[in-house]
DNA sequence: ATTTGCTACTTGTCAGGCAACTTGGTTATC
DNA sequence: GATAACCAAGTTGCCTGACAAGTAGCAAAT
């Protein structure tokens, strides 16, 4: 019933492909930022697929802003500088490098977001990541791991940044890591009792927002981050 | 001959706006993971359009990992977990609240990426930063800005870091707030002679990033930074 | 020399259809 | 009766062909 989805076999569509060597050969410098594309009908020629198919993997450019098209004219390669949209691609979201990069860049939004937040934090700021603070030890309390006020207490901390892209990424990249964490565990022993070690560095952040103390709140962010980082190392031993 | 692009009258297309309304529906958790979306002739019907425009509504949808699609199966809406590709949207890149969080982030991301480059770098590395400094300095003697030569040192020293997502998230924001700059200078007038304050800056870096002091980088960067945040607010003063 | 209008070309959208694949039920077999 | 093979309906992937909307360049007319 419960269907294992495995991503392994999934046969990249023709689109798919078409956009990938569309996107290796603006990437290469084959051609020009302003630069007029071939037309769809050249390039359904030239790849042996047709238009619809075209049309598709122009469309993701387009969807990525690689390119601008405009009707009756042709699509053009946008300039870089104009790049409105970002995209981090986890191409192998169980290499263990690939991990490691991530973790290393989570450290990095996390710890200054924690920063600004002591630095900005309003009262209502505080008070909702208290609230989650207190879930958290709720859920301990209750002898669950809980795991999704672990992620709720670092969400209210860089929701109090006031800064959108802060929030997005910092949600993306614990996503991720979490989901890393999910399925390895699957393969290894279940850990547990460190929960309240995780508490008390939630409760140091905490403090230290609470006082507006900007340095103390990153220290305090970065030591949690290290532990957390060292407590996910033990799953690359295997 | 040049044509300056006017991106206001560009009109979303069919595929575009559908994409929007999918996007909205799956975010505001009408439809939950793993549900199936309604096929696309039910969608082709409900919205009043065709087949293809809806595949390729679709197709944005899969390709920012919205939702994965099973050949004689269906749409199924993805797991947020499993998310494989993180997607920084700039709206409006003109406006200054959105260009103060992404300078905000971009320091961020640059601060860290000098400490780790710091702590990292190798001899090559070091011999590659110093190529750039040295380009940058060879600009300033031709009485040139030599933006840049100062994008490349930017760029040697994230490179340095062996981490591709701070090369990449750090180029693409980079890009951004050059941008914006280039446009605003447009209307405002030039600014010239900080550029011989900003290679001091530079040598600055470079000096910690030699002796592999990655506090001192941190330092140093976050210096440079601040100050070029400044530079930078003199254009928000219109 | 400038403007107007026309024509070829390109993208946007549609209609219809076939192949590949999945799913669930049905039938045949043991 | 349980199990396995099979079949048919439904769905996505991809194609052909066509028309509408918009653009750009050229030619003719003023």
């Amino acid at each position: 019933m419960t269907q294992s989805h495995d991503f392994l076999d999934r046969a990249p569509s023709l689109a798919d492909t078409l956009a990938h060597r569309l996107r290796q050969e603006i990437a290469a410098g084959r051609m020009r930022p302003g630069e007029r594309l071939p037309t769809e009908q050249q390039i359904s020629e030239r790849y042996g697929v047709s238009r619809p198919t075209v049309r598709e993997a122009i469309g993701r450019l387009k969807h990525d802003g690689l390119v601008v098209t405009r009707q009756g004219a042709g699509a053009f390669i946008a300039e870089p500088g104009a790049l409105a949209v970002f995209r981090l691609d986890v191409e192998d979201f169980t290499n263990r490098d690939e991990i490691r990069n991530i973790v290393e860049l989570l450290m990095a939004v996390e710890a200054t977001a924690t920063e600004l937040a002591a630095q900005r934090r309003g009262e209502e700021d505080l008070a909702a990541i208290q609230a989650q603070l207190d879930a958290m030890q709720a859920a301990i309390d209750r002898g669950e791991p809980g795991v999704d006020e672990d992620m709720a207490f670092h969400r209210a901390i860089v929701d109090a940044t006031g800064n959108p892209f802060f929030r997005d990424l910092s949600d993306f990249l614990d996503r991720r890591v979490r989901h890393f964490i999910r399925t390895a565990r699957a393969n290894t022993a279940r850990m547990g009792g460190l929960t309240q070690a995780v508490q008390a560095e939630h409760q140091a952040i905490f403090d230290m927002i609470a006082k507006a103390d900007p340095v103390g709140a990153r220290r305090a962010a970065e030591t949690h981050l290290r532990n957390a980082a060292e407590r996910l190392s033990l799953y690359f031993a295997k």
